[in-house]
DNA sequence: TGCAAATATAAGCATATGCTAATATACTAA
DNA sequence: TTAGTATATTAGCATATGCTTATATTTGCA
């Protein structure tokens, strides 16, 4: 697969969008995996709503996708974002999340939905 | 060299200096190279005040350097950074911006300083 | 049907950001 | 020393951003 340059622009946008901490933290926590809004809320201490806009912010731009599922809404990192490879690289770089959904885990939290 | 992980929030941090159109350019424009203020004016087409305040937040943080040779102050990335391997993998992965200062060298605008 | 849980949306507000205009500083050269 | 060039800094302003509070929407379940 040959490498692809992306517009500046469009570069920028979306390092904008990762240069946040709660929003970089969101998609560390779905790097290999999807997690519901509660869980996020859960994790990252914040309302509900700020949650919820942060999560608008990525979805318009493409770099998250949402999957209903019963009550529960999922999203997960859109692999087929045209920035997917700076997306992948930089998370990379930040520490593991994975621990933060363990607890959740531990302490009864995390959603499992079967539907 | 092993791999190191960086604190989430730095990263943001990083992210979010160069998500920004203007200074994504200005550390595209320095990716293997150095300019000086008065070029990067010239090339984005900007205000003098504007691009020393882009060049300001971007040295505040680490992520260039400056050295004045003259009357000139010459702005170059600095590899040191932790977050070197982040900025380094963004500026593969935009438009090359060699083309622009080869558009000035030949306009004879290009900046040459041997002290 | 009716209520509770999960999520989204909208309005309002405080702070952050990026620009311009004006001015200050540093260096060069006559 | 004086003028000119390059750069930095400051103040002011308009817009963008992120949070809270309140409310709407959707789904599951009794």
């Amino acid at each position: 697969m040959g490498k692809t340059v992306i517009e500046l622009e469009k570069v920028a946008q979306v390092l904008k969008l990762l240069g946040d901490k709660t929003r970089l933290t969101i998609m560390g926590l779905i790097k290999d995996g999807e997690c519901c809004v509660c869980e996020f809320v859960e994790v990252l201490q914040m309302s509900q709503p700020s949650i919820s806009q942060h999560l608008r912010k990525l979805r318009d731009a493409g770099l998250v996708k949402e999957q209903r599922r019963g009550q529960w809404i999922f999203y997960s990192v859109n692999t087929n974002h045209p920035s997917y490879l700076i997306v992948q690289q930089v998370l990379e770089q930040i520490p593991d999340q994975k621990e933060k959904l363990q607890a959740l885990e531990e302490a009864g939290l995390r959603i499992q939905c079967d539907m």
